[in-house]
DNA sequence: ACTTAAATTTGCCTAATGCGCAAAATTGCT
DNA sequence: AGCAATTTTGCGCATTAGGCAAATTTAAGT
């Protein structure tokens, strides 16, 4: 199922939405066409699959270690924020909004993806919390969170990627930008 | 156009997203086939335009008569809000909100949807502080908001709707709690 | 009212799609 | 090896997406 959608999302990159069908993806990924339908209910969906990257939850655990008792959800959140949205991850999710501007029928898929980043910080921060944070406080902290970043990931607003080498980079001066309005209020 | 989509919500609400093929939308809104796949790639997409309403600019414009000069944004926002999501609307949300969770391909075009509110309540946001306030503030204060809301959108959340005899509801209730979390940081 | 240009709707056609069903192949377990 | 559970596949068919050109409707000018 990973094999399809990776190699949905590499045809789209290569060829654009149009350049190829459900049975070239089949193909390439070694399947038929019959398995595909199993999984993907069109090419969109498929692409945005590709695109996006499954977070195994061990990070999640690897965290817990670092998490003083009194820590603060938004703080914690941030953690979360960085571990997801790898450099990696950000261009993946760049070539999809380009993909997207062509072809409208990507959009809903696209961000069905990024709600899927929402829902998972959401659950995660919901589990570190442990029941002790009020829920609502909890959705509205990502979901300001994933709002603000939005712009970034569909290009909107233009990132200076940070590459190992810069030690300034715009994107975590956006990040801390939205941390601030968050923690202190509009 | 509005006609089609209106036949297909009602449509997926009488018989189910599995209930009716394009045809019969195109049919009971006197359209042929052909003309409904000149606006719709899909039902699903019928069904969520459908779902939603078009909010006229002339509200905004309304809206702007009864604004102070030093109205904060934050304010503003919540009176766009109230405005865009009538009970009305909330319903109809919920509406397909109940249709997406049978049918798992709805969804993409249920956020889709969503999205779009979110959009227009930042371009209009954008327009009445007339480029004074910062964009990235405004993306993150509207998207604080509206990730605030899916929930009770989507009714995971249970509301109590406000009927007009009714003084407490918790619709209201919820707004507020957002309001404060949001206007005093977290 | 009449004419003409622009926009919308439609029919026709064909490649592509979605999915139920049952058979075949693969995997996992003992 | 043997057997159960899961995954993959082929077949078939109703449905769909969209190019193209004709037909129809709408809007505008005179």
């Amino acid at each position: 199922m990973r094999a399809l959608a990776n190699a949905a999302f590499e045809l789209a990159m290569e060829q654009g939405l149009d350049g190829f069908i459900v049975d070239d993806v089949a193909g390439r990924a070694g399947y038929s066409r019959r398995t595909f339908t199993n999984y993907f209910s069109c090419k969109e969906e498929a692409v945005a699959t590709g695109a996006s990257i499954v977070n195994d939850t061990i990070e999640m655990e690897q965290m817990l270690e670092n998490l003083s008792e009194d820590t603060l959800p938004i703080d914690i959140l941030f953690q979360l924020i960085k571990m997801q949205l790898t450099v990696d991850y950000l261009k993946r999710m760049r070539e999809m909004a380009l993909i997207c501007k062509k072809h409208l029928t990507m959009e809903p898929y696209f961000l069905k993806v990024v709600r899927q980043l929402h829902v998972d910080a959401q659950e995660t921060l919901m589990k570190l919390t442990n029941g002790k944070v009020d829920e609502v406080y909890i959705q509205l902290l990502v979901g300001g969170v994933y709002g603000g970043m939005l712009p970034v990931i569909d290009g909107s607003v233009h990132i200076q990627f940070p590459d190992q080498s810069s030690s300034n980079n715009t994107f975590h001066q956006h990040l801390d930008k939205i941390y601030e309005y968050l923690k202190n209020g509009f």
